[in-house]
DNA sequence: CGATTCCCTTGTCAAACGACCAGTATCGTC
DNA sequence: GACGATACTGGTCGTTTGACAAGGGAATCG
């Protein structure tokens, strides 16, 4: 194996890791320790290629974006569906039950104003969201609501997938509970 | 100043800084040094009143499921309302932009698997989880979804403040941004 | 083929953590 | 008014944290 694909395969590996103990744990909670064994190294090696935790955390951020981007891309509050609206957002509706993760690095960055909410807006959030808005750039509160209500609507369930088993005997990775969940959020973002 | 005055006092100020910080750091990001300074008390008055971490968040959620306890009681998913459902959903959506942190409790808590889940859900939320199934005592999958998507919808804007103030210019605490937002939930989830 | 780069391991550092405890001063009781 | 209970202070304990550094050993290059 050459020295590029190593290198690529441990980062990889150190990454994804991160993605699943930064959703479950948030970033206080993550220990770079608990990243390393969960990815199969030591803590050092995870220090060498990612040389402070924010630099690490916003690699995962990166992954995870990248991952749910597509299905983030055409989402349209506004209405008129610029494609098949009801498709986008049965796109959407399914890419948070596949990695209901970016929910929660949005939620853990959003709710503080500190350098990682602003990155997470101005990388990741803001040229998506800026899509949606109206040409003249002046975002209206019926876009700013409607947003965060598709969001919040669409991921919840899944994001909390152990206290809802617990609390409704239903699984949210059970395809149909996504099937109901997606048939649920098309009636009521749609004008049926 | 009597005795028992002080005490309570003293310990309903430690939660409620106990709750602000929980619900910006999350458990883990939550020391109890920085809810000490926040209560504007050391450290060791805080592990006297409440002897484990543990147990001061248990606290902290009772204190914000009691203030939000009344508006989330009559929430009625399942589409028949008890009473006036407008009037409870709005009320619903206007607590939780008045007290956003008590769904930073229910995503933090509610995504792993641990006792501290177990608890929030035995405790405050299949109480009242369990007013708006169906007689028969089974859950059906629609009350979940329902639920779910409701208490997304309505409380994210309020919960990632800061980011939607970054992202979309308009401040979520802004009286005429909750009037937009209850209007527009009450329009998604219920029969106009 | 020798020299060098660099992925990785191991061990260590100060700082911060939750928990604990002895000591103090004030309130309540007899 | 003396004595016991208790709210509170200050300091310390072992552990865990993120960051760092020295060394090894295999891939890369001249």
């Amino acid at each position: 194996m050459t020295r590029a694909e190593q290198r690529e395969r441990t980062r990889a590996r150190i990454v994804e890791a991160a993605v699943a103990v930064f959703a479950e744990r948030g970033f206080d909670g993550a220990s770079t320790r608990l990243i390393a064994a969960r990815a199969d190294t030591t803590q050092g090696l995870v220090t060498y290629h990612f040389p402070s935790k924010d630099e690490l955390w916003r690699a995962a951020a990166d992954h995870v974006f990248g991952i749910l981007g597509p299905a983030f891309d055409d989402v349209e509050p506004s209405g008129e569906a610029r494609r098949d609206g009801r498709e986008v957002l049965r796109g959407f509706v399914e890419a948070n039950a596949a990695h209901p993760e970016v929910f929660h690095f949005i939620v853990d960055a959003g709710r503080n104003d500190d350098d990682r909410m602003r990155w997470l807006v101005d990388e990741h959030l803001a040229p998506r969201f800026s899509q949606v808005l109206d040409f003249d750039g002046s975002a209206g509160v019926r876009a700013a609501t409607t947003y965060y209500a598709i969001a919040g609507a669409s991921s919840l369930i899944f994001s909390v997938a152990p206290e809802c088993r617990r609390l409704t005997g239903h699984d949210p990775s059970d395809p149909a509970v996504i099937d109901a969940h997606v048939e649920l959020v098309l009636r009521l973002f749609t004008r049926s």
